[in-house]
Parts: structure tokens; C-alpha cells; sequence
DNA sequence: AATATAATGCAACTATGTTGCAAAATATTT
DNA sequence: AAATATTTTGCAACATAGTTGCATTATATT
């Protein structure tokens, strides 16, 4: 497992540190996206607050994730597909967030519809963001 | 005019303050969606900073505008249709942020499309957030 | 092992949003 | 129209989210 993470770390000629394999490996066990909080507090606060926002915006930069709009107000974090790379997301995928457990889903195979816009407007990128149960909550 | 945004909030049960006054108007005279930081500039810096928030609060409260979830990390505000009253929101329409000028935009007649979720999921809300240019930048 | 490069932690700061409470304004009653 | 009851406001204080500069420390390179 760590070596799967310190892989991908040097395949995006990151320098490997403790931090970033600990952030990365978190998104590699969660099933949903994380905040900044959540992180903080799942690492322990082994990390200095600054340390974890620096590493997300490396990890966003690179590709290795991506944010969600979020109705809360913070940032949410999720793992990209392999396909995402430094500058190029691929994040045409929809969001589901659970109104009980609170967890963020990423359905990457459900992709965003294509939406018909008013004369003049050109669309860049679509974000859908779903509420609702999730199939765990929803029994 | 005046008398105009007077009425609703006589209709919503509002006391009528000028802090209410001013800001409903301001939505009134706006063509896209207002953050707190906006209201308050808009306003002159004549109201309290809580007075703005807790302002908010009420109209959205009493179905007048709703919050648009946005990218950036602030909440976005935007005037609701007629038929949106106290606890029910007639949210269904998609949003678009403009790159260039930053304005959100309430695309009131465009409907959010229905998307098929996997086995056990179910959906009570979508939001559907589209950026790109908007008709007076794109050209 | 020594050097160059990059990341970390600390302090300080900005922005956003909330809560309690006394003072002031609005609405209601007489 | 004045007095009372009810709301709303502004202030202070606080909480959370996020950023920047800089010296120290850790990683990578030679």
C-alpha cells in the first residue's frame, strides 16, 4: 500500500514526505471526499494546519485530486481518476452528498448531462451536486 | 418602486427596516446572485455586518431568495421566483457563473435534469452549477 | 558526505460566519 | 397619539476557513 503511494508520488515528481504520504493514503481508504478539517483530524494533527492546505493545493495542481463545490463552506477534496492529470481534470462526473452520514460521493460513471444554454452563453465546465440518502442511509 | 419591495415584505410578515428595505431592493435591481461581501459593499457600509447576515437569513427563511452553492467559498444569494414560499423552495432551475465578469446567473427556465443515481440512492435535490461565459462576455 | 532544492512549522493576518446581550427601532395596543 | 410589547440592530467576542512570509528542517541531487 505504501508502496502503491510513494509510486504515484514520485511518478508526479513530488518530493516524498510524511505528510503527503499520509494525506494520499487517506484518500486512497476513504470512499468520500474530505474536507480540510476531517483531514486534519483523521491524521492525528500530526500535520501543522498550513502544511495540509499546501499539500492539497499540490495535490489539485498535479491532478492527483480535485475540489467540489460545496454547499457547507468548505472545500471538498476527492481522489481523480487515473486519467487526470496536471492542468487537464477530467472531473465531468457528478456528486452525491448524503443528507444523513454526511458523506461525498464521486459517481464516476455517471457523467454530467449535456444542457442546452441561452444564446451567447458557452459553457466551460458543469457541476452537478446531488443530495439526498445514500444507498447505506437509505434502509 | 420602494413600495413595491414595502409590499413583500409586509405580505412575508417582515417588520419593515431599512436594512430590509435596502437590500431586497439591491437584489431587485440585480441581474445575477449577491455574496454577503457584495450586499455589504453595495449598501455603503451602512449596515452591520451581522445585520446583513441575519438579513439573509429571514429572506431565505421566508423563500425569497435562495443560496446557490458556489466554488468560491462564500455563499451565494439570488432572488427565488413567485412561487416560492416559507419552507418550500421551488429550487429546480440550474445556475451559471460566468468566468470573465463573475456573475451568477439564475437560469429560472432551464430545469435541472433528472439523472439516474446507482441501486439504493435517493435523490431529494440537484443542483446543477455551469460556468463558462456568459452572453456580454462572450463575444 | 556536501550541496542545492524543496517542504515544513510558526506567527500573523484576512475573510467568512455565528452567538449573546443591551440599546434602539418597529409594531401593537389602549 | 402615547405607552407597551415585540423585533431588530449594533457591538463585542468568538469560531472556522484559508493565505502569506520567513526561518528551520527535511528531502533530493551531485
Amino acid at each position: 500500500m505504501t508502496d502503491a503511494i510513494n509510486s504515484i508520488l514520485k511518478k508526479n515528481s513530488l518530493s516524498i514526505t510524511p505528510s503527503r504520504l499520509a494525506i494520499l493514503q487517506l484518500f486512497h481508504q476513504s470512499s468520500g471526499a474530505l474536507t480540510h478539517a476531517v483531514i486534519e483530524q483523521k491524521t492525528g494533527d500530526q500535520f501543522d494546519r498550513v502544511t495540509i492546505y499546501r499539500t492539497l493545493q499540490v495535490f489539485v495542481e498535479k491532478g492527483l485530486i480535485h475540489t467540489i463545490p460545496s454547499p457547507d463552506n468548505a472545500i471538498l477534496y476527492a481522489l481523480c481518476k487515473e486519467d487526470c492529470t496536471k492542468g487537464h481534470h477530467h472531473d465531468n462526473h457528478i456528486h452525491f452528498i448524503c443528507d444523513k452520514c454526511n458523506t461525498t460521493y464521486c459517481l464516476d460513471h455517471i457523467t454530467t448531462p449535456n444542457i442546452a444554454l441561452p444564446k451567447g452563453f458557452k459553457n466551460k465546465q458543469t457541476d452537478v451536486l446531488m443530495k439526498g440518502l445514500c444507498a447505506h442511509c437509505n434502509q
